[in-house]
RNA sequence: CGGGCUAUGGCGCAGUCUGGUAGCGCGUCCGUCUGGGGGACGGAAGGCCGCAGGUUCAAGUCCUGCUAGCCCGACCA
């Protein structure tokens, strides 16, 4: 993409309404614009993060086995007057009558929905197990929206039920998810860390969350330093293998990690003192098994092998996709602006032209910009014509991981710069040879 | 939902106390000179001063009511 052809309408000072660094820097960037309290419109670049962030949760959860699909953003109300959630809920729950006078809902979520699907079509113990999920904007009225997508009304979440036979097949599922969630954050640039956490309204037995450490995390946490010591790596994992995927949640969950809401003094106190840590944490995704609360409430039944109706086990599992957006960005960032995970980012690499208009420098940033694409690269190509200050403070403000900076003093030795953002460094080197680099480096993600 | 604060051009702000021609910086547009970390000069566009009512010869400014947004807390994914 050639910048002077984009709309990325960044920033240079910050606005007044944002606090925390993700939001201010995602305004700033161009990403997002706000429509009112907790409601974002997604502006290009911030619209090509989400859904970076969003095909790597599809894929690793088709990796996994689940099944994608998509279900409506209004309800019915009469779902939930089944499970009994209807009153239950609250005003975080945004009520809405159709015309014809029926009560409808802008769904904060799909429990009820994915059952009545569910009893609706599935009878025999021979189709399961089953996992389907789906990648969906959800509403929950907050009383007090803050902290940009990271904590807004109007939010992108990707929610995933499982239906099994029994409650070990769902326990299966639970440490499927647990496994598969790993992957997803890694590839995302985040070391998410698996924590007991409290159930809440959703209810149920066993539950983790997700937590991004960052020092602006809403959630006090308490760990083990050696959990941030584990890494999921490329290890492969068969997902129809209990004892594989049971080993990584052992693996992952038997060091001690808690929020605040489960946090255990006592507990706490048998990690040796050199690696208790207390921090804040992002919550980024969460893992319930819940048994049969909803299966029971609401008819899903199937027939097993001994022409009994039993009721099937589920359990639901949450990854915020919008909110990672802010997360990744409260995780990686500098006082310059954004540093993008090559996982998620928007551009693979930055082109920025020191003089516009000089024949050489432009023919050599065209000949890098289709070399790049030729490697199946997207670079943003920073053509306007501005001085190098300008355009080096919007590459390091959108945070793309890699530059090459093209300028006529270079281009007399037959040399371009490449610059990593994160680290800052530069080395000099032939177009091809920046270029050659640039596509290693994805090629290796 | 309790407590606090704010609302003036795209963004950041001054002007409100003490009523009298709506201003500054950044950004935007045009031109010239520039060209390795937000450059210089010259020109230009852009505002029912959150909304409604009131006081007054006159309201961005004073009064009343409302709305929206932000921050702290409680709450929450």
């Amino acid at each position: 993409m050639r910048l002077t052809r984009y709309f990325l309408p960044v920033l240079k000072e910050n606005p007044s309404e944002a606090s925390i660094v993700s939001h201010r820097y995602m305004l700033r960037a161009g990403m997002i614009k706000q429509s009112s309290a907790g409601i974002y419109s997604w502006l290009p670049l911030g619209f090509k993060v989400l859904k970076n962030i969003e095909n790597i949760v599809h894929e690793e959860q088709i990796r996994a086995g689940h099944i994608p699909m998509l279900m409506p953003t209004i309800q019915p109300a009469d779902l939930w007057r089944e499970s009994g959630r209807y009153e239950d809920y609250g005003e975080e729950m945004l009520r809405i009558k159709d015309r014809h006078g029926h009560d409808m809902l802008f769904g904060p979520t799909n429990e009820e929905m994915i059952t009545d699907i569910f009893r609706a079509h599935v009878g025999s113990y021979k189709d399961l197990p089953l996992t389907l999920y789906h990648i969906q904007w959800k509403f929950r009225d907050e009383r007090r929206p803050r902290f940009g997508v990271m904590r807004g009304r109007e939010f992108y979440m990707k929610d995933g039920y499982n239906f099994d036979l029994s409650k070990e097949d769902a326990l299966h599922a639970y440490n499927r998810h647990l496994v598969s969630y790993l992957r997803t954050y890694e590839r995302m640039g985040l070391q998410a860390i698996p924590m007991r956490a409290d159930s809440g309204p959703i209810g149920g037995d066993d539950t983790h969350e997700f937590l991004v450490l960052a020092d602006t995390g809403e959630s006090e946490v308490f760990y083990d330093s050696a959990i941030t010591d584990l890494k999921f790596g490329d290890r492969e994992i068969d997902y129809d293998s209990v004892e594989q995927c049971q080993n990584v949640l052992e693996e992952f969950t038997s060091r001690y990690a808690r929020t605040d809401e489960t946090h255990d003094e006592a507990a706490f106190a048998n990690v040796p003192e050199e690696r208790r840590r207390s921090a804040r944490g992002i919550e980024v995704g969460q893992i319930f098994y819940f048994g049969t609360k909803y299966s029971e409430s609401m008819g899903a039944t199937v027939i097993n092998d001994k022409q009994e109706q039993i009721p099937v086990h589920m359990g639901s599992h949450g990854i915020g996709v919008s909110r990672l957006v802010g997360a990744i960005i409260e995780a990686s960032h500098d006082d310059k602006g954004i540093i993008w995970p090559e996982g998620v980012t928007p551009f693979h690499c930055g082109i920025v032209n020191l003089k516009q208009g000089d024949a050489e420098a432009d023919a050599a940033c065209e000949a890098l910009y289709s070399a790049l694409e030729s490697h199946g690269l997207e670079p943003l190509y920073d053509d306007r014509n501005e001085r190098a200050g300008g355009k080096f403070a919007t590459m390091d403000l959108i945070g793309l991981p890699w530059r090459i900076t093209v300028g006529p003093r270079g281009l007399k030795n037959g040399v371009v710069e490449l610059t990593s953002r994160r680290t800052g460094e530069s080395q000099e080197m032939a177009p091809d040879a920046a270029v050659a680099r640039v596509a290693e480096i994805y090629a290796n993600l």
